[in-house]
DNA sequence: AAACGCAACAACCGCATCCCG
DNA sequence: ACGGGATGCGGTTGTTGCGTT
């Protein structure tokens, strides 16, 4: 039983960096016999290395579609943007920067960017090697950076908070509207539109949900917040995104004017089911982490109410991974 | 010119997840 | 449904080389 030892306590071979024959060696085989079978890619290929390291090699260095040099300042502000959006899920960002890696963007952020936001210049990026002026200031373990990021304060503009440190599938997404003052469980309300009014979502999975949720609901007291008159909680899915959400004429909610109180407007929360027993079809958590009694919970995470502007990347991002398109500024949905 | 400090990034490591029999 | 191998992913470490003293 168990996984067999890993290859890397294997003193025969190679470690550290890739030579100019290794590198050869291996962009001609994979030419000729294509990418998998790593385990026994280094045999086959006559090279002393651990299949992982192959790979790694591969997929980070000799690719031909990798893009080498500088990440550019559009790069970097769409890193910034995604990863607001998807936290520290780097190879998710890596999939919407053509030609960049992984390693690549989690190494830039490490070095540039998270620096930048833990010292609260989002827009002043020390390029590299540039002057060691900076050098003397504190020097964050970089490390670290992407680990820990305090939440924002309200109303700063650039929100940068970290939702979660580890990815994790996000499994269901809860809805709390802080408006008005019904029952939770009141049915009838929840067939009131959007506005000032509890949020309804008129999709036969959400109805069918709602029970199985409001008992979730009562176990993280939330209604002790105070911030839960209505809620509704609902699988992903495809039919959440594309129908549900994505046609809802969102042009009556006026969430977005009442941030951070409980005058009005709309939470989302993300859950995540230890068994991954649920369907998934966008594995991000939208929003930005808050400091409540729900923070720190494993499985779920209190998100402050968005911005008009984070509510949008949400979107499209979530638009762009079900269909696989940009979305048209036209096609995004209308807020006052 | 040598030593040192640091930034940048390549590579490693271990765990999570996927996939197939 | 389950087990185990293959692969993916993100955190961390090691190496390199530039800039400063």
């Amino acid at each position: 039983m168990g996984r067999s030892p890993c290859c890397s306590k294997d003193q025969s071979l190679n470690r550290g960096t890739w030579t100019a024959i290794e590198d050869k060696i291996l962009k001609g085989y994979i030419k000729i016999h294509g990418e998998g079978k790593w385990r026994d890619l280094p045999k086959r290929a006559g090279l002393k290395r651990c299949g992982k390291s192959c790979r790694l090699r591969w997929l980070n260095y000799l690719r031909p579609e990798i893009k080498r040099g500088n990440i550019t300042n559009d790069e970097e502000e769409l890193i910034i943007r995604l990863h607001k959006l998807l936290g520290n899920r780097w190879s998710l960002i890596a999939g919407r920067l053509p030609g960049r890696t992984d390693n690549e963007i989690k190494n830039y952020w490490n070095t540039n960017i998270g620096k930048k936001v833990l010292l609260g210049h989002p827009n002043t990026a020390s390029k590299r090697r540039s002057s060691s002026s900076n050098q003397a200031q504190e020097k964050p373990n970089p490390t670290k950076a992407s680990a820990v990021i305090e939440p924002p304060k309200a109303d700063t503009g650039a929100s940068c908070a970290v939702i979660r440190t580890k990815a994790r599938r996000c499994t269901k997404v809860i809805l709390i509207s802080t408006s008005g003052s019904q029952e939770p469980h009141d049915h009838q309300q929840q067939q009131r539109p959007f506005g000032t009014k509890p949020v309804v979502f008129e999709h036969p999975s959400l109805v069918l949900d709602e029970y199985h949720h409001t008992v979730e609901f009562s176990k993280y007291n939330l209604e002790e917040n105070h911030l839960s008159n209505f809620m509704m909680d609902f699988e992903i899915d495809k039919s959440f995104l594309s129908g549900t959400l994505m046609s809802t004429d969102f042009s009556e909610l006026s969430c977005f004017q009442n941030k951070n109180n409980n005058d009005g407007g709309v939470s989302i929360t993300t859950c995540h089911d230890k068994d991954h027993s649920s369907p998934t079809f966008i594995d991000h958590a939208p929003l930005v982490s808050k400091e409540t009694e729900l923070h720190g919970s494993e499985d779920c995470q209190l998100m402050a109410p968005l911005t008009e502007s984070e509510y949008l990347d949400w979107l499209c991002v979530s638009k762009d991974i079900l269909h696989g398109s940009e979305v048209n500024s036209d096609d995004q949905f209308k807020l006052t």
